[in-house]
DNA sequence: AAACGCTGTTCGGCAATAGCGAACGGAGGA
DNA sequence: TCCTCCGTTCGCTATTGCCGAACAGCGTTT
């Protein structure tokens, strides 16, 4: 591991959860290095455009290469690429907004968003970031974790973003089960007051899943029956599809194998 | 200058120019630098989640941080958060897409993109570069940089993307001119074939160009008379108005200066 | 008005650490 | 079965990143 390049990392990081920008004094206080040497690892994300400085202030805010290189990302990401047309059939069957996204650390990320067909004005979440057990999207990918990489996320932080969010880990546990057992996950106003999801998981050909893909809208249109099961129906399917797209020969392996142990 | 970081960030470069990733012993000859030594990086720049890398292949890929810290930028950055409703303005107002851009080294960055109103399906261009010299946003900023500034981005490489794309320095050099004195620049094809844009530039406080905002879209629609010269109008009003928003107290008091000197 | 406290920045020397050559384990092809 | 290529690990060397101290500029305070 190479020290200096883990701090240059952490210090983007700084950087992007500091709203306006922070100063090198900041920086350094926040790594717990001396001041020269954050100026220095400053200096040098600038030259690569990470970082740029407000010549007025002095401050340090995230630079536009970082804009560039994610959108690289996206265009490189496999899921990604393969799933737009997908998410488009899925927005035009449910008349709902579609995401796709991925787990990153222990958030779901974002990584493409369709448009309700109807809708009014909407703003873009590609490229957000919410932890995995407030959104539908990342608890289906959860569910069909590896034993090991679950209980780390099981063990890790589990803020609360509204009152209904789930934080026990022994009810998020049950709830996986029965995610397992259904094909899809349904959340219900835990990131946010009155917005819902209904997810299900993608696989690659390893039989790991590599994403997830979902509707999101309020509650009122999303989990009232008969339209809740409809959606999950859409939804179960069109992750089916994806995956097939993706190269898994046979969709939900990995869940008759969890079964059988 | 701290060397690892640099070459940590020139690796994200290479993997993002190499559209399916790739190997430690690819890296390492592109940095010119031992394996081992593009292998610590590598592991490093996926500890932060930089970087991927393929559990099958071995390659390494982008990783979703970037996304992430991209989408940070973006929120952080004044110049695109003011001019979301302007753009929406603008975009309804003139009946095409709108591209709001920021210069990064000598490529145009789009970090806003407004739809146009009456449009099919549309890709989002958020995050696409393009060289400075092909685009109407870029050739506003550019018209209205310092001269140290300008003169570097003319003796830079200038590409021709298209039999239109103007390479000649002189003969670029002569356009903005034209771009001081009218208050938009225009693009004809120079990017791609039968593509078109008009910009104008934004200024912030200091009096510097920030960015450009401006519409896109195709020849036919956009640079026909008299639509053109309303649509410069347009562009133009609604980049004095951004530009007063983020509190450029005269709009355009550096072209007077330079007049002037 | 002048001294203070706060920035971001530069310099030089010490030693931690990044970088390299060489060797290892495994996968794929001939 | 051999060979070749891959990604990876090890341990030594000196390069290089790191820190303490000092500097310049600015806004506020006294």
């Amino acid at each position: 591991m190479v020290q200096s390049v883990a701090r240059a990392i952490e210090i983007l990081r700084v950087l992007g959860s500091s709203a306006r920008g922070a100063g090198v004094t900041e920086v350094a206080e926040r790594l717990g290095v001396a001041k020269p040497t954050a100026h220095a690892l400053l200096r040098t994300l600038e030259a690569g455009q990470l970082v740029s400085q407000d010549h007025e202030t002095g401050k340090y805010r995230l630079g536009p290469a970082l804009l560039e290189l994610g959108n690289a990302y996206l265009e490189t990401h496999e899921l990604r690429v393969r799933s737009v047309a997908w998410a488009d059939g899925l927005a035009n069957r449910a008349n709902e907004a579609v995401w796709v996204g991925v787990l990153s650390r222990d958030h779901l990320l974002v990584v493409h968003h369709a448009f309700r067909p109807e809708g009014a004005v909407q703003i873009l979440e590609v490229g957000a970031v919410l932890p995995w057990h407030t959104s539908a999207l990342g608890k289906a990918i959860a569910a069909h974790l590896p034993e090991l990489a679950l209980a780390t996320l099981l063990n890790g932080p589990l803020p609360a973003l509204t009152g209904a969010t789930i934080t026990d880990p022994h009810a998020l546990s049950g709830q996986l089960e029965t995610v397992r057992s259904s094909g899809y996950a349904v959340e219900d106003g835990e990131a946010a007051i009155g917005d819902a999801g209904i997810a299900a998981p993608v696989f690659d050909h390893t039989g790991d899943p590599v994403g997830a893909i979902g509707v999101v809208g309020p509650v009122e249109r999303l989990l009232d029956a008969p339209t809740r099961d409809a959606l999950a129906v859409a939804v179960r399917e069109t992750a089916r599809h994806l995956s097939r797209d993706l190269g898994a020969s046979r969709p939900a392996a990995r869940r008759w194998v969890a079964a059988a142990s």
